[in-house]
DNA sequence: GGCAGGTCGTTGCGTACGCAACTATATCCC
DNA sequence: GGGATATAGTTGCGTACGCAACGACCTGCC
């Protein structure tokens, strides 16, 4: 996932090692994308990562949950929903929630109607600090990811990268 | 990250916990394209990862380790390049090339010019596997994340990444 | 030569994750 | 009603990661 050297090279380079049908196992325009999808990404949530620590002693793993919850109904949401759009396993849900819970952010209550079911639960403490902590992150992302395109070409990419997640939608494995 | 339901309601919501200047800490088209980029990447790498590990015991770390090799000169790159190149810490490096040595597919030996300094290898068995893993990842990175756009597109958010990525290319942190 | 300061890689430690197995509920169907 | 089946969430376990501290080595300066 190195980059500076561009894709183009590290491509043609692969073929030597793949044999000359590497070409049509993966077509370069593609590689290319791939490399620079993964090289953006491991920069850009590494960089906001440390950042969001540093300011707000927050995971962006943390975030995400609390972001979910912030705009949920109530600021509820089941654990299984919350995994899904966390794309987290259950597992993992379980023991972030735990965490978030031993701060005082979010509350677990098993539900009324359906006993196998609990609702996570943003608490006001956990609102509060989602909300110290929002505007320094939503500016770092706005600054890492936003201010190198054009607000057109994120519309487009936007598309796009929609197109890709619904192409690739099956439910998280975990318990399927 | 849900998605399905569009980003946008998504931040819209979030406008409401944040406070009514929302809107210019982050703008919703960043917050949107954020969101539908973060959706993409998990869910592609996360089928990707269990597609790769199902046909070749190798996780999508270690392909990506061995595909920097791959295309190094003499298969070889010191251990500090391969870390960096894998956007990987210098610790995380070390066992990662440990398992991969386990396998057979990596060895290290020491640089004789600067004692500080170890190479990391491919082996014949490892450049072997590496070609057996190869066609069936890439046909499926072609066909998750290749398949939904056109070949223009591909081209165009090849240059948003790296433009991204550009922008974020301070060194990884680790030793810093 | 030898010590100060930097670099490269490894190791100790704490932490986070996913899978599989499990518990507890709920539902279906007889 | 009650057993078979399915679902929600948790727990045991193995594994992978990053940071900080460390040891080995190099380089520059006296």
């Amino acid at each position: 996932m190195a980059l500076e050297q561009l894709p183009s090279a590290e491509v043609s380079e692969l073929s030597s090692i793949l044999g000359r049908d590497a070409g049509t196992l993966l077509d370069p325009t593609v590689a290319r994308a791939w490399i620079a999808f993964l090289t953006a990404y491991g920069r850009v949530t590494r960089a906001l990562s440390s950042e969001l620590m540093d300011s707000s002693g927050m995971s962006l793993a943390d975030f995400d949950v609390m972001a979910q919850l912030a705009r949920a109904e109530g600021y509820s949401l089941r654990m299984s929903e919350l995994a899904d759009a966390a794309l987290i396993s259950k597992s993992g849900l379980t023991r972030r929630v735990d965490r978030l819970a031993i701060n005082g952010w979010v509350t677990r209550r098993r539900c009324t109607d359906d006993g196998r079911v609990h609702w996570a639960t943003l608490t006001p403490l956990g609102i509060k600090a989602f909300r110290a902590a929002a505007p320094d992150h939503l500016r770092a992302v706005a600054q890492r990811f936003g201010a190198s395109l054009p607000k057109g070409e994120m519309e487009r990419i936007t598309k796009d990268f929609m197109k890709i997640a619904a192409a690739n939608a099956e439910r998280v494995r975990d318990g399927v």
